[in-house]
Order: C-alpha cells, then sequence, then structure tokens
RNA sequence: GGGGGUGUAGCUCAGUUGGUUAGAGCGCAUGCUUGACAUGCAUGAGGUCAUAGGUUCGAGCCCUACCAUCCCCACCA
C-alpha cells in the first residue's frame, strides 16, 4: 500500500465506517455460545445537535464495547435519541412564534405532525453524528423514546403502577412554569440566589387597634392567603391566636393560628399562609383545614380570586402594584433589601411558581427502599464509588414525582374520563367506550408524561419489554451504564428503582459517571456563552480519532475535564506518530517474507519490546476492566511513543539496513508483531486509523474490529532479560547527555569506553546500537584498574562506567564540580537508604522484597559512590 | 443548613492496594535537514505534592483540623 506522508483521517473514516456497516460488525448476535456484553446509550435529546458532553459519552462508552467485542463477547451498543417532551415543544413553539402561529392556532394534531417532523429531521442528524465519531452502535436496534416499542413499555409500566397504587392523581402543590405552562418535577427546578426584598406587612386584627406584622418575598400571594401562622410556644403571640385578621386590600377575614413550622427567631416570627402557591403553607393549609384560594393562573397573570383590581396583570407588574396600593392604605411596614434563593425552570428559565394543581404523581417510598438497598447491597456499583453518597442523600430524602406535564408532545396519559358516569378509565389499550356504563363519551386526559418517565424504563423497554423477547432474555439486565454525573438524579435512579420494580431485576451491575467537558478556562460549555465546541467541526478538522483520545486521555472517572485545542492538536500528532512508526514498518516489509514470530530468534532489544508490550498488554486489559480508560490510554501512549518509536524502531534500523537477511528478517518479524498487537490494543479507543493500517500489515486478514484483544502472555514476558538490556539503553542516554552537556554535537561522532563487570556479554551485544543511537565511533572495554591517556568525561551509572574522550571540550574544573555534585547525591541516597535499612521496623515490617530492593540499592550506591571518588583522584586534587 | 469535589512543575492534568530517586502533555531553554514522522529527534531547567497536626517501619495517597476554590441537595416566610 502507499502510505501518505501524514496522517490524514479523511482519507479513510468515512470509508472504514461504510465498510463496517455493510459487514454488519456491529450487530450483536444472539449468540448462546458467546457472554452478552450490553450498554445503552444515554439517549440524546432530539432537540437539536451533539455536544462534547455527547462526544464523551460516545467515546467511553464505544471504547468499552468495541474492547469487550474483540474479547470474544456479544458486545451491543444500543443507540436511540429521547423525545424530550418540554425541550422539544418549546423548540417546536419557538419555531411556530417565527411565523405567527400558536399551538391553539395548529391544534393537537398540526402540532404533534409538526414535532415528529422535527424528530425526523434532528433524530437523523443525530444518528449522522454519532457514525462521525465512530461508535460501533447496533443501528438495526435503533430506538426511540416514542417509537412504538417504548410506546407499548410506559403504557404498560403506568397501568401497572397504578392497580399497585403507585400512581394516583390529587391537587397538590407543583412547581408551575409559567413560561412553558407545564408543571415540573422537583428535579426540574434550579435555583440561583436572586437579589429582591423583603417586604414587612401589617395585618390589622378585626375590630382592634392591634395588628400582626408579616414578611414576605412575594406580596403578590398575600391575595391568596387564609391565615396567619404563630410558634404555638411564642408568648409575643400567645394573646393572638384564635383571633381573626383582616386581610388588606382584600378585606377577608383570617385566622392566627398556631403551628410548629413556624421559627420564632426569624423575622417577625408570624408568617402569612398561603396555601395554593407555596409548599410549606400548603402543608401548614392542611393540618388546618385552611381554604385553598389560588390567585394566579397558568400563565401567569392574577386571575378573578385576586380580585378585579389586579385580575389579568401579569404577576410581577401585580406585585408593584400591590406593593404600591399596600403602601397608600398604610399597610407596608417597610421594604428590605433580600437574596433569596428563586428556582427557576431547567428549560426556559422563568420563575417557577409553587401552585396547587392536579396532577398526577408516582409514590416515591415503596420504590425508593429496593432502590437503596440495589445499591448498598452492591447489586449496582457506582464507579466512582463517591457517588453512591450523593444517590443516597437524594433517595433517602425522596418526594412523590410529579409526572404529569400540560403538554402536547409527548406520551399521553393512557386514561378515560367518562363524561357520563364520570369514571376513570385506567388502561393499556385505547379504550372505545366506558367499561363501566357503556358510554362512548370518553376523553383522555389532556397531558403528556414526564420524558424522564420514559427513559426510566429505556434499558428494558428498548430490548423488547414487556414482552419477554428473544432480545431481552438475551442481553438485559444491561452490563455498564455510563453518563454524566448530572444526570444521576434524573435518569439513573429512577432506572435503578423501574428496572427493579417492573422486571424485578437491577437494569445494569455498574455505573460509570464522566464529569462535564468545560472550555479552556474551566467553564461550562453554553449557550449564553457561545463557548460550545461542536464535535462534527473537530472531527472535521482533526478527525474523530484524534477527538477521541484528546476527550479520553489524561481523565480519571468522575471528574470534570477541560476541552482545548491544544489537547486535540497533541492526539493528533500522536496519530501522526502511529500513522508514521506503521508506515516505517511497512515499507521495510515490503516485498521481504516476513516470518512468524515464533520461528525466530530474538535479540536482547527484540525481547526488551516484547516484554514492554506484555506489560502494557496487562496494563491496558486490566485498566479497562476497571474502567480507567485515561490509564490504559496513558499506559498505549508511552509505550508507542517512548517505547516502540524512539526506542525499538531507532534501535532496529541498523538491522533493517544491514546485509544480514535472516536478522532483516527477524527483526520486521518483531516489528509486525508489536505493532500488530499495538493497533488492537489502541483499536477501541481510536477505530479507524488502527483499522486502516492493520489491514495493510503482512499475514493479517480482515477487520481490526473483529479480532481478538491481545492476551498476556507470560511466556514473553522475558523479564531478566528485559531489564539487563536497559543497562545499554542507560548506556546511550549517558553518552547522550555527556556530549550534550559539555556541548559537543550529537552527531559528533565520539569513541566510549565501557568499565563494566557483570553484564559484559549484554553491552558487547548491545555496542552496535550504542554507536548508532549515542554517536559512537566504537566501544570498548575497560579492564579494571586500566586508565586512559586522553582527557575524558566518566560518568557512573548502574552496573558500569560510561567513560567518554572528548578532549579539548574537557574542562578539568567544571568536570569536577559536576562529579562533586554527582557524589553529594550519591551520598544521599546512600544515607536515605541506610536509614531505611537501620530502622528495625522496616526490616521487621516491610515486605521482604522491598527490604531486598533497599540493600541492593545500597549496594548499588555504595560502588558508585567508590567509583565517583576515584575518578575525582584521577582528576587530581 | 446538609453533602461532595478539587488544590501535585509556568499551564492542563495523571498518580491504582500506602512501598524505588513523584510523572505526562503543552510551554520554556539548548542542540539537531540522524535514510517513518519538524504533527519530528536529543538534552535540560522547573515540584518543601495548599497549610498544620496525627496514624505508620514508611504518607502525594489514610485520619483530624484549617485555608482556598468549585459543585450538588434543602429552601426560613
Amino acid at each position: 500500500m502507499e502510505m501518505q506522508k501524514t496522517y490524514n483521517p479523511k482519507d479513510f473514516e468515512d470509508r472504514l465506517y461504510a465498510e463496517w456497516m455493510e459487514k454488519n460488525y456491529f450487530r450483536a448476535e444472539r449468540d448462546p455460545a458467546k457472554i452478552p456484553f450490553t450498554i445503552v446509550i444515554p439517549p440524546p435529546n432530539i432537540t437539536g445537535q451533539l455536544h462534547l458532553g455527547h462526544a464523551l459519552d460516545n467515546t467511553i462508552i464505544d471504547t468499552l464495547i468495541r474492547f469487550k467485542r474483540m474479547q470474544g463477547y456479544s458486545a451491543l451498543y444500543l443507540p436511540g435519541c429521547d423525545h424530550a417532551s418540554i425541550a422539544t415543544e418549546v423548540k417546536i413553539v419557538e419555531e411556530m412564534k417565527k411565523k405567527g402561529l400558536t399551538k391553539k392556532d395548529v391544534g393537537r394534531d398540526g402540532f404533534l405532525e409538526r414535532a415528529w417532523a422535527w424528530k425526523e429531521k434532528y433524530g437523523g442528524r443525530i444518528v449522522e453524528q454519532m457514525k462521525k465519531m465512530g461508535v460501533s452502535c447496533d443501528w438495526s436496534r435503533l430506538a426511540f423514546t416514542m417509537d412504538e416499542r417504548c410506546s407499548r413499555a410506559v403504557r404498560e409500566v403506568f397501568v401497572n403502577l397504578y392497580e399497585k397504587g403507585l400512581i394516583y392523581r390529587g391537587d397538590r402543590i407543583i412547581n408551575w412554569c409559567p413560561g412553558c405552562k407545564t408543571a415540573l418535577s422537583d428535579a426540574e427546578v434550579e435555583y440561583s440566589e436572586d437579589a429582591s426584598h423583603f417586604w414587612h406587612l401589617k395585618y390589622p386584627v378585626k375590630d382592634s387597634d392591634e395588628y400582626i406584622v408579616v414578611a414576605t418575598t412575594r406580596p403578590e400571594t398575600m391575595l391568596g392567603d387564609t391565615a396567619v401562622a404563630v410558634n404555638p410556644a411564642d408568648e409575643r403571640y400567645t394573646h393572638m391566636v384564635g383571633k381573626t385578621l383582616v386581610l388588606p386590600l382584600v378585606g377577608r377575614e383570617i385566622p392566627v393560628i398556631a403551628d410548629e413550622y413556624v421559627d420564632k427567631e426569624f423575622g417577625s416570627g408570624a408568617v402569612k399562609i398561603t396555601p395554593a402557591h407555596d409548599p410549606n403553607d400548603f402543608e401548614v393549609g392542611l393540618r388546618h383545614d385552611l381554604p385553598v384560594i389560588r390567585v394566579m393562573n397558568d400563565d401567569g397573570t392574577m386571575n378573578e380570586e385576586a380580585g378585579d383590581a389586579y385580575c389579568g396583570m401579569d404577576r410581577f407588574a401585580a406585585r408593584e402594584k400591590i406593593v404600591e396600593d399596600l403602601k397608600a392604605c398604610g399597610a407596608l411596614v417597610k421594604i428590605e433589601p433580600h437574596t433569596h434563593n428563586v428556582g427557576h425552570c431547567y428549560r426556559c428559565k422563568s420563575t417557577v411558581e409553587p401552585i396547587v394543581s392536579k396532577q398526577w404523581f408516582v409514590k416515591m417510598a415503596p420504590l425508593a427502599k429496593p432502590a437503596i438497598d440495589a445499591v448498598a447491597r452492591n447489586k449496582i456499583k457506582f464507579t466512582p464509588s463517591r457517588f453512591s453518597k450523593i444517590y443516597f442523600n437524594w433517595m433517602e430524602g425522596i418526594k412523590d414525582w410529579c409526572v404529569s406535564r400540560q403538554l402536547w408532545w409527548g406520551h399521553r396519559i393512557p386514561v378515560w374520563y367518562c363524561d357520563d358516569c364520570g369514571e376513570m378509565i385506567v388502561s393499556k389499550t385505547d379504550p372505545s367506550e366506558c367499561p363501566h356504563c357503556r358510554s362512548k363519551n370518553i376523553r383522555q386526559d389532556e397531558d403528556v408524561l414526564d420524558t424522564w418517565f420514559s427513559s426510566a424504563l429505556w434499558p428494558f423497554s428498548t430490548l423488547g419489554y414487556p414482552d419477554k423477547t428473544d432480545d431481552f432474555n438475551y442481553f438485559y439486565p444491561t452490563d455498564v451504564l455510563s453518563c454524566g454525573y448530572d444526570i444521576i438524579f434524573f435518569w439513573v435512579a429512577r432506572m435503578i428503582f423501574s428496572g427493579i420494580e417492573h422486571t424485578k431485576k437491577v437494569p445494569f451491575r455498574d455505573v460509570l459517571l464522566h464529569g462535564i467537558v468545560r472550555d479552556e478556562q474551566g467553564r461550562k460549555m453554553s449557550k449564553s456563552l457561545g463557548n460550545g465546541i461542536d464535535p462534527l467541526e473537530v472531527v472535521e478538522e482533526y478527525g474523530a480519532d484524534s477527538l477521541r483520545f484528546s476527550l479520553i486521555q489524561g481523565v480519571a472517572p468522575g471528574n470534570d475535564s477541560r476541552y482545548s485545542k491544544g489537547k486535540v492538536e497533541a492526539a493528533r500528532n500522536f496519530m501522526n506518530k502511529i500513522w508514521n512508526a506503521s508506515r516505517f514498518v511497512l515499507m521495510n516489509a515490503e516485498g521481504v517474507n516476513v516470518p512468524p514470530m515464533a520461528t525466530v530468534k530474538l535479540s536482547a532489544a527484540d525481547k526488551w519490546i516484547v516484554s514492554r508490550l506484555e506489560s502494557c498488554i496487562k496494563e491496558v486489559t486490566l485498566n479497562l476492566g476497571k474502567f480507567e480508560l485515561g490509564i490504559a490510554a496513558g499506559a498505549l501512549y508511552d509505550f508507542l511513543w517512548s517505547d516502540f518509536c524512539d526506542w525499538y524502531i531507532e534501535l532496529c534500523k541498523s538491522a533493517l539496513y544491514g546485509d544480514d537477511v535472516e536478522k532483516k528478517a527477524s527483526t520486521l518479524s518483531v516489528l509486525c508483531f508489536v505493532l500488530e498487537n499495538a493497533l488492537k490494543l489502541l483499536h477501541p479507543f481510536v477505530p479507524f486509523i488502527t483499522d486502516e493500517i492493520f489491514r495493510n500489515i503482512p499475514g493479517t486478514q480482515g477487520s481490526i474490529m473483529v479480532a481478538e484483544f491481545p492476551r498476556y502472555n507470560a511466556k514473553l514476558a522475558y523479564k531478566k532479560e528485559a531489564k539487563a538490556f536497559e543497562t545499554v539503553m542507560d548506556v546511550i542516554k549517558c553518552v547522550r547527555n555527556m556530549k550534550a552537556n559539555v556541548g559537543c554535537p550529537p552527531s559528533k561522532k565520539v569513541k566510549v569506553y565501557l568499565a563494566a563487570a557483570a553484564n559484559r556479554r549484554m553491552l558487547a551485544a548491545g555496542a552496535d546500537a550504542i554507536a548508532r543511537l549515542a554517536g559512537a565511533s566504537g566501544v570498548e572495554f575497560l579492564e579494571s584498574g586500566a586508565s586512559l591517556q586522553e582527557k575524558t568525561f566518566s560518568q557512573v551509572i548502574e552496573g558500569c562506567t560510561v567513560i567518554v574522550p572528548l578532549g579539548e571540550l574537557v574542562d578539568i574544573e567544571k568536570e569536577k564540580v559536576r562529579l562533586r555534585q554527582e557524589l553529594e547525591r550519591v551520598i544521599g541516597e546512600i544515607g536515605r537508604a541506610d536509614s531505611k535499612l537501620q530502622n528495625r521496623g522496616f526490616i521487621e515490617k516491610a515486605p521482604k522484597n522491598l527490604v531486598d530492593n533497599e540493600r541492593a540499592k545500597r549496594e548499588k550506591f555504595i560502588e558508585m559512590k567508590e567509583k565517583i571518588e576515584a575518578q575525582i583522584r584521577d582528576l587530581g586534587e
């Protein structure tokens, strides 16, 4: 093959992906001979396009999937999208608004038509984007939260929960978004510290000069007050309890009640109670049987209950007017500046209003308990483990889940009401008549379900639930669930309790959480900051492999990371390095009949690189198993760049360019062996480049995607030989270092003398390497005691003294200084070793190998010390 | 109010079960057209691992306190 000089991913990424698709490599078969390994995608919203968070999701999951697939599992990466009820509806409303249309104008059916068209467009686009990232999803199983399968699961679950009494309808205080005009769950409200005011109001006692002062942050709600509460133990107010107050502006008579909820120390110690507009007040209202007066409409304007003066006004305008009116009638005592936490809709950012409303709720306590147990008893394991604490924290304090939404885009609640007999029909299938009175006059509930209601079923709804399909039986429960820690509450927790409740099994064994991808300055990427990065643009510029590698490299599970162009460039440079190393190997192998490695005689350098490869295999496999993708990627980076390229390839050159045909063939054999295995190890991380190169290695067949992942082979570990060879490398480094220290150009050949006692054979075998890599004109051994006539530099390394005659470059005084510094360092090391070895505790308690190690080290340094002292003597005191 | 993260080289970050002389990338300095790669090669400078105690034969790692910084949950009107 003709390989380009530089790595150019555009030449092959799309082509390879098309081929993988065509060959059906992504398809996970229900092979009874294989063990299944399943990951379902965190389904991206169809609202728009993918961002770097999705890219990270996909890279992590795809890396694990490809790894397992190569290990022989039937690996299923199940793709899909989420209908994102509220988010999509907001987008479509916006889109219609541009054309001057409202939801009302187009009607429910018209609206849904637009929504489906939107889904087709953006859902398709997202799939295309994912393909660009190289993910090996089984597209034949592509799912959508509103497709037939998932919808059936939603109905099944809703009805089952209803029949078990775990889902109910009732008037409760909920979070209302006046922007989206729908109820929200607690999880969908974001709080922020907003500057506001504290308005202190005076409520007069009926037929008296007395009054009570209350404070509020939302004065407009006073129109719905139905009591004022004080703490029963508060002596200031004991005499007031039971008296009647006259609500200013409204004139309604309301009681003073006593309730523990009130904090004596806070404010005036008296609280106005508005059951319809505050969660705490609602509870107080229930305890005291207070009327609930709702003064606000769904769109955030005041209603008739607010009185003619305010009816129809927006809540914030009404607030101003009410404050003015209160001031005018003398009911306003004072206004204090006050910052407090205000809830905002997580989609449209409008200020959320707590409002009493009739909604559907899922009863959480019975569902939460087994879900907590599953994690507590390690049936599900979080990585990193600290997230289980966060999970417990949330699950233990969980309140009932408001699941109805006043939206059109979503799963319509499977409940019908009979206009004739008033009965409610909860059904998995659409009824045609009322089963109670046979009336045809039935209407379906107008509302849809929270998006997360269907997301919660994702690991099993996508596999066929409620039917016990073959897929369900084979692939469920899934194995790993990987997503960002920011959706633990929204998604992970809900999948856990849903999975346990409806399938009687935990939906996955492992939860692997990753952090948020931030911008270069550590800020969250957001539309308002305009600092978002489109992964496709990065792919376009650098290729998918570079993006994937840059997202994985140096990242620990659960930790946030920063995206930067520099990181992608570094990854791209690594790809280029892989590319060129491969090009080097393949070019040299061209026309050569490369023998299998098992048949050739290995040199010391060969054994060294094979040994390094084996430990790399070990490390990569181990760390992928622990979800430590960053460490695994780091090990590969070091192995390929430092060990393979900087050392081994350089070491090979003399054999490759030499005349010894056999030697050349055996070297190529090792080069191909190591390259092939390294590519296999790399493939899960960077699928394209590895496959592109793999096909050109002599002796390989087909795609690397379906090759077997390398297995550690203890026979190839060559621990002793590898260690011995490192002395040769040390000599090379030492000579280079000496040259650089005195400004001798690296290309200038120098004679190298070695004084060594033990490992002469190895050093002699390495003479050629030393000559080539250190720029030596020759390597000679000095007998002990022999000395040279020329001026020399010498340096002591482990097991050897390296002596280089550098003639005129030698500055005796400078060299003495260096030697003395070196001596000092070595003496320091001896001292350190001594103090350890003289410590009885260390000798007795530390593992034996460590103690032996320390002894050996001490010996080594003492030997070095003596040699350095001898050198100093030679230079003359 | 409760919970959690982070703090290691100029910058971005690794550092696994506590065990060699604490690492990488980028940046910096010096020198290299060494027949794969300047998206490269070699050499080097740069760290009292936030601070103070403690446990241990041994601490970047475990414990306690404290400082800084970020996040999540709760929502006292």
